[in-house]
DNA sequence: GAGTGGTCTAGACCACACA
DNA sequence: GTGTGGTCTAGACCACTCC
């Protein structure tokens, strides 16, 4: 018994009855850092529900409520008349991060890959008659239009090329965008988006992308066109990008609703 | 009162307490019908929780277990202080659809169309190293396999190979799975997935997957792989799809929020 | 203030897993 | 059989919305 006091079992979580967050998600909180902080080890299995209820002073059905609430996230497996088990996001379980609201640049260091920029164009000019409409411009508005082609570890992944209304991006110069991630230069001026739409198709590549790229024509290509838009709701960037079939594999995480 | 009893109001459905499944799961299928079915309007505000509880003479935590399901399943919203509130999936309300937590089913109506499926294969089997990874099992276990040509008015769209833990999935049948939608069996089940991982890679058509598809060999094809999980954080599907390029659009959106 | 959903409790019984 | 999660109850108080 001697010196137990001193560091508690990992499920025990301090809770603040007084605060305006509900009990059971500080309970869900509290767990979840265990887990991710490692404390709780992959397959370890929890207390009782009942136990864990008396340990913490609260209900069962609270401690349920913080359960399925980790359940749902997939930090716990529930097997009935067994137990409740810690499913950790192990590293080699999660082979590789989401592609998320990030940029090329912080998507390949995500993956522990070092990205690049080559830049094949760069213009001021009037937006076409698509970009007025997804950008909400008018035709006589300016507009940026970067293209580059990207790589990961010093190899060709994709050819992007994105489209910035001159009036929410402010000056840009080519040396902006020459090794830098464009994502990092919006975020630098208070702009990074909070917001956006995505599609990805297959395509055959032609010609000359295939050259850039390093691959047959023809060869398979994922091409995505993206949206975005700021926390004020303007849309700050329509991008369009190749991405090299063979080397790039788009990773999303999708959650449904909540318990409650 | 005369002749109330011969049309009850569209939030009163039938349970059955001695029945296996779960109060709440009937009282949710039994509400999702009646929206589905169109007797209960979208926007239409469902009775008080007290009030529905009463009627159907069950405690208000059931009732709340069955709205937190379909809340969770987008066929209603829930208002603190003001109500619970129909939200049928009207096609006109969604100009853009996502590709979300839903199945090809789902996904191919609110593009508009008309899903068809055709089985390739059926099988009950045990699970591949590879399976047995992603949907944590043991070897030893048993799988089902169904393979099926998925069709969008009529037209070759996709292939799909689905996995699922007989274990978790319960009995299934090649005919349950011939012009039906998979995600809404697993619906009937209560086994919707709350969580799912998606990959999204561009390939060149093999001349077999071009054969069903209706395209050439080498035709760029949008490959996804997807692992879903229930709420009890338990795998319940392995789903490989070939898409054809070009007749689908992954959409998506992205929301600054939390996603993981 | 009246009515709503959101949270929480202390108990009970059932169904499943494992020895 | 014993212990586990799954379901269900009757009642309570809080926080929010709307009048």
């Amino acid at each position: 018994m001697r010196g137990m006091s001193l560091s508690s079992p990992p499920w025990v979580v301090p809770l603040n009855t007084a605060s305006a967050t509900p009990v059971y998600v500080q309970v869900a909180r509290g767990l979840a850092a265990r887990i991710e902080g490692g404390d709780l080890a992959d397959g370890t299995a929890l207390p009782a529900e009942r136990e864990l209820a008396g340990t913490l002073g609260v209900s069962r059905v609270t401690v349920r409520q913080a359960l399925a609430l980790l359940a749902q996230q997939g930090l716990l497996t529930r097997r009935h008349g067994s137990g409740t088990f810690v499913h950790a996001p192990a590293p080699e379980r999660a082979p590789r991060p989401l592609g998320l609201l990030t940029g090329f640049s912080d998507d390949i260091r995500s993956r522990g890959q070092t990205p690049g920029a080559r830049v094949l164009g760069f213009e001021c000019a009037h937006p076409t008659p698509r970009e007025v409409m997804t950008l909400a411009l008018s035709p006589t508005d300016t507009v940026y239009r970067v293209r580059r082609l990207r790589t990961a570890d010093g190899e060709p992944l994709a050819v992007e090329e994105s489209t910035l209304p001159a009036s929410v991006m402010g000056p840009l110069s080519e040396d902006d965008v020459t090794d830098r991630s464009l994502y990092g230069l919006l975020a630098a001026r208070g702009l990074s988006p909070v917001r956006a739409v995505r599609h990805l198709r297959a395509v055959n590549a032609e010609p000359e992308l295939a050259g850039w790229l390093g691959v047959s024509p023809g060869a398979a290509l994922l091409a995505t066109e993206r949206v975005s838009w700021t926390a004020d709701g303007r849309p700050i960037e329509h991008a369009r990008a190749h991405y090299r079939g063979d080397r790039y594999d788009f990773v999303m995480e999708l959650h449904g609703g909540r318990t409650g």
